[in-house]
DNA sequence: GATATCTAATTGCATATGCAAATAGCAAGT
DNA sequence: ACTTGCTATTTGCATATGCAATTAGATATC
């Protein structure tokens, strides 16, 4: 539980006072000013803190609340929320969580890593400049011991703290980026692919086999963080996803 | 403009008042009772027909509006949405408007259409009767004249309305059905396969050679509309998506 | 120490009121 | 016809007020 600045929280002045307190809150959630737990002041200080009214301020506070960035309860106030780790459409943020959830015993393996300037490819995809440092990671993923996807992420050095000391040895790099890293976009893209000869010796398929690509990029505050694709077996692997005509279910 | 029944609005007494306003308009509009284009009574209205303060039941309309359900406008009014054509994630609901987004000339052609009894494979699929029947359709859509993906659809007869008068010769099924069936669910899957012979033919690419395959299948208030197969040419396909960690952007 | 009870902090909900902003529709004038 | 301006309708926003529900933490009791 976080001391919270009171005073973090400043108008501009811009468009209606109820969601100019609502954005200035939620800058300080996604900025990671105020990290998941950190207590929000309760409606009574905000009021006078800011000048408006209880009503308003509980206005963007509701509001907060049902975007999911805070969580509210009687008596003992305001929380940041801990942002949801899987995403509605079709999200394999965490790949352990995945295959567990298969009621698959998961393992991985490192496969390689190399650590230094990123290459051309890399860089142009990702928007990288040569001298920025990166880390390469080649890793498998398995299913009950059969090789699940195999997983090729850049990690940019500058966006993420103690790269360098961690060996992975304990938590796969997706997961551990999830708790040492902060994220404000990201970009899937799917595609369908065959097998290259190394990918499909690694996979224990034949090569040209169909598989399905996901790539993914996830920037914080327009500054790279990470970009992965994963390679998933077609045969074995179908996304799944529900929702109604006007959003998510 | 369709005539709006004020008293179709009817509370439930469950839970806060606002909720149930909110909740009551929501089943016309998703039910279909009042379509898009409706217009909804005025505050004033709904503030006497329900026995609530104005600002209650403006509460219940601001909600609505932000979830998109609605669209409110000062003098003018308050009107039922048109549902968003497409879907954040992964859409394509529309084909030829996704071709045409890609500035390529569109055009489609129907290859096949059976009306009857869905197959042992097509009723499982879908949890129809034998005795259900169904409109089976096989489509090639073109952009630049090029094959851009092959459709399969199966529609139930029982759920739209007009289908054995449709040829299909202006308006290719996915888009007919749009203005034609309402729908409350849908699902999505994703995987990779490797094209068949006759549909490697049509699509005039190697047989074997990886796609994207999207199965969509869609109900109505938990009845079966449609079920469609999309397969895409996996080289020249890829489906992007952004989103920040608490929701599509 | 354990348990029951009270108190006060905090959010949730609804109302009444007033004014601001946008604009459809009408009226008047040219 | 065309423009101009007025007016009434409708939504948008903010405030002030009061009470209800929840419950953390203090207090009293056994």
């Amino acid at each position: 539980m976080t001391e919270t600045r009171l005073d973090a929280v400043k108008l501009d002045g811009a468009g209606p006072v109820y969601d100019q307190i609502r954005r200035a809150i939620r800058d300080l959630v996604v900025s990671g000013e105020w990290p998941p737990g950190t207590s929000v002041p309760p409606e009574h200080a905000l009021m006078e803190q800011l000048g408006a009214s209880r009503m308003t301020v509980h206005r963007a506070l509701v509001q907060l609340a049902r975007e999911g960035l805070i969580v509210r309860r009687r008596r003992s106030g305001t929380v940041v929320a801990t942002p949801p780790a899987s995403h509605a459409m079709l999200d394999i943020l965490s790949i352990p969580e995945e295959v567990r959830q298969l009621g698959q015993a998961y393992a991985y393996e490192v496969l390689a890593r190399t650590d230094g300037r990123p290459s051309p490819e890399v860089a142009e995809l990702f928007g990288l400049k040569r001298s920025d440092k990166v880390a390469h990671l080649i890793v498998l993923h398995r299913a009950d011991g059969k090789p699940h996807v195999l997983e090729e992420r850049v990690i940019h050095a500058a966006g993420v703290n103690g790269l360098a000391d961690e060996d992975f040895a304990e938590t796969p790099p997706g997961d551990w980026l999830l708790q040492h890293s902060l994220w404000s976009q990201a970009e899937h893209a799917i595609s369908a692919i065959g097998a290259g000869e190394e990918q499909a010796a690694l996979l224990e398929i034949a090569e040209g086999e169909p598989c399905l690509l996901v790539e993914r990029r996830t920037w914080n505050q327009s500054q790279p963080v990470t970009a992965v694709r994963l390679l998933y077996p077609g045969f074995r692997h179908r996304f799944v996803g529900r929702f109604g005509p006007y959003g998510a279910a």
